[in-house]
DNA sequence: TTATATGTAGAAAGCGCTTTCCAAACAAAG
DNA sequence: CTTTGTTTGGAAAGCGCTTTCTACATATAA
């Protein structure tokens, strides 16, 4: 408790208690060359008896760069309960920030009318030295990019570049994730599959499907239109497309959900209804959502690396950041989560066929 | 696109091009008067016209605050998954920063072996002019309130204040909840009541329990030691506990799960067993996650108005930060959300009796 | 010994702003 | 016409730091 700390102790203290000038104890904190070792220990002891810490506000000042890397993220409270795998992205972008001294400042807009408005404050407050956007479908209609342009500070969008061509972006393979979808399936033996779209489709989940279908196509098989329902992501719509696939005279003997929520709103309403999984037919999500891990039974599902993201995002920041001219994009990999709910064609088969 | 902006305009280049003194222009944004009316709308205009905007950390340095809020939340990714009520927290504690003009800096350690440091860095560094405190048990190990006094800034623990009573504190009555909780099962007719616990059981939790117990207590009802299972906050482990509850020769008439996530685990295991809910029994949760609400039957749970702890949390910390000495603990109440896992004793019975 | 190189520390400028204080300028009053 | 009061705008200091440039030692070479 009793430390010699008392309120504000600058550079100037410490340059006394040391005995020497600002300049010394500037340049022994920067580490820098040309400071005789006696002087630099003597500078080092008056630091650690005086607690003092620089204030990083009157350094970005000089230095002309913050430290702060800020994080906008409209709706966060919304976005992270329909994707906590963005949480773990954020985790990734942390991860990396602290590995250098950078801290993050969240800017988390939820004004409807013009959601812009408390990120343009900061954008245009000068403090941050970059920033990550997260798409959101809010994001486009904002002209965030243009504000972040005229800033003059390099940004980079962690999700799917829909419109926005001309930025830098980190995303997941979601066409790779619909082709390991398909790939799957059909190896187990499944040729009549039932799919679960949405719409509104947020940018990157159409790659699900297109990468899905392509599989389909290379085999020749054609993705039955009656064996498609339509949902809004919701656990609920699923649970509603259910019967629609599965009440049908042909049923499917594999699905697709083109999200975990879905898949496990499908599972529920085969749960109540008799319908066993994956004997009865073969069920498939994307996303990996938590639920799914301990889902009864456990949903084979497709894996965006999210921390990987985080981190794949920020080092591109830092890249740009260090006047580098990186790749525009960067797309990491999906990947199959093979658990309890698809099975071979043989073991299923509501048909008798 | 063309926008008469040029890399960095300062208030040098505003007041030239108002034909002005920098004196002025700083005056006339920050509303001061004295200054002519004539005056005033010149440099509006010179300051449209560059797209000016004021550097913060200037300012900061100047005014000797910065406008940054500190949230300090250790291990944020981990946490908010398992308590997706604090997202909602932050949701709060943004609203209220964004009416005034205060900005989020996060702050989430994840430095297993010194988890202050990154937090250290952070305070010592005079980049917030005060900071809120996420309440994880990891928290107590660190010497984080010395270093907040040390720093001499104000901060408030959003959580329950174990072992940390000197300090200001924003935390639901989760006291309250219990008794809610045993209110309701009593009014429905229950007398044989189960418990599903936790351990080890974060500070708030307890609250939930003695709660309960006491209005079994004031209604002189005995908590049946061997109704009482432990988990450990995971749905998994409420499934595990279920069966010892349930398959007793003298089951409860209704089980009071900890949270609602074990809650589920319970529901989970009835189900797969043919135990109906809430014809066999009555079960309620507490937290209210948003699977609560979509369950089937939907779950009966206590609700801790996380948006409101947020905003009184940021509140209180204005107060502060303006020299107020306001109350040390701020406890918001707590609510039962009514659904349809609990009913009637009448209606329910796994025992003939 | 003088000339030159090298190592070390300080003086001073300045980052972009706020704020205090002072000087005009003008109006009102004596 | 002077005195006093009231606006209104600018000069200047300074927030706490970094960095360049200069000055002084001291060491090396001629």
């Amino acid at each position: 408790m009793e430390t010699t700390t008392r309120s504000k102790v600058t550079i100037y203290q410490v340059a006394a208690e040391a005995g020497v000038s600002i300049s010394t104890v500037s340049k022994v904190l920067a580490n820098k060359a040309g400071i005789r070792t006696a002087t630099r220990t003597r500078v080092n002891e008056a630091v650690e008896r005086l607690g003092y810490s620089p204030n990083l506000m009157a350094r970005g000042l000089m230095r002309g760069q913050t430290g702060i890397i800020g994080l906008l993220f409209p709706y966060i409270a919304e976005q992270l309960l329909i994707d906590p795998h963005l949480l773990r992205v954020i985790q990734g972008i942390e991860e990396t920030l602290n590995e250098r001294d950078y801290n993050l400042l969240l800017a988390t807009s939820k004004d409807t009318l013009n959601p812009a408005s408390s990120f343009e404050r900061l954008l245009r407050g000068h403090y941050f030295d970059g920033a990550i956007i997260i798409e959101t479908s809010e994001i486009y209609g904002m002209d965030l990019h243009k504000l972040l342009e005229q800033q003059n500070r390099p940004w980079v969008l962690m999700g799917y570049p829909a419109g926005l061509l001309r930025c830098y972006a980190v995303y997941a393979d979601e066409f790779m994730g619909g082709q390991l979808v398909a790939d799957h399936l059909l190896s187990l033996g499944h040729r009549r599959i039932g799919l679960i779209n949405a719409r509104p489709q947020p940018s990157g989940v159409g790659e699900r499907v297109r990468g899905f279908q392509k599989v389909l196509d290379a085999h020749q098989i054609i993705l039955d239109e009656s064996l498609v329902a339509f949902g809004n992501f919701q656990e609920e719509s699923g649970y509603r497309a259910a019967p629609l696939l599965l009440q049908r005279p042909d049923p499917p003997s594999a699905i697709f959900a083109i999200n975990d929520r879905m898949a496990l709103g499908v599972m529920h309403w085969a749960h109540e209804n008799g319908l066993r999984i994956p004997e009865d037919f073969s069920i498939i999500g994307f996303d990996d959502i938590p639920a799914a891990a301990t889902s009864h039974p456990a949903l084979t599902t497709v894996c965006q690396p999210a921390v990987e993201i985080g981190r794949e995002t920020m080092r591109l920041l830092f890249r740009l950041l260090e006047g580098e001219k990186p790749p525009s994009h960067i797309i990491v990999g999906t990947e199959l989560i093979c658990r309890s709910t698809t099975a071979p064609l043989k073991a299923s088969g509501l048909l008798a066929s």
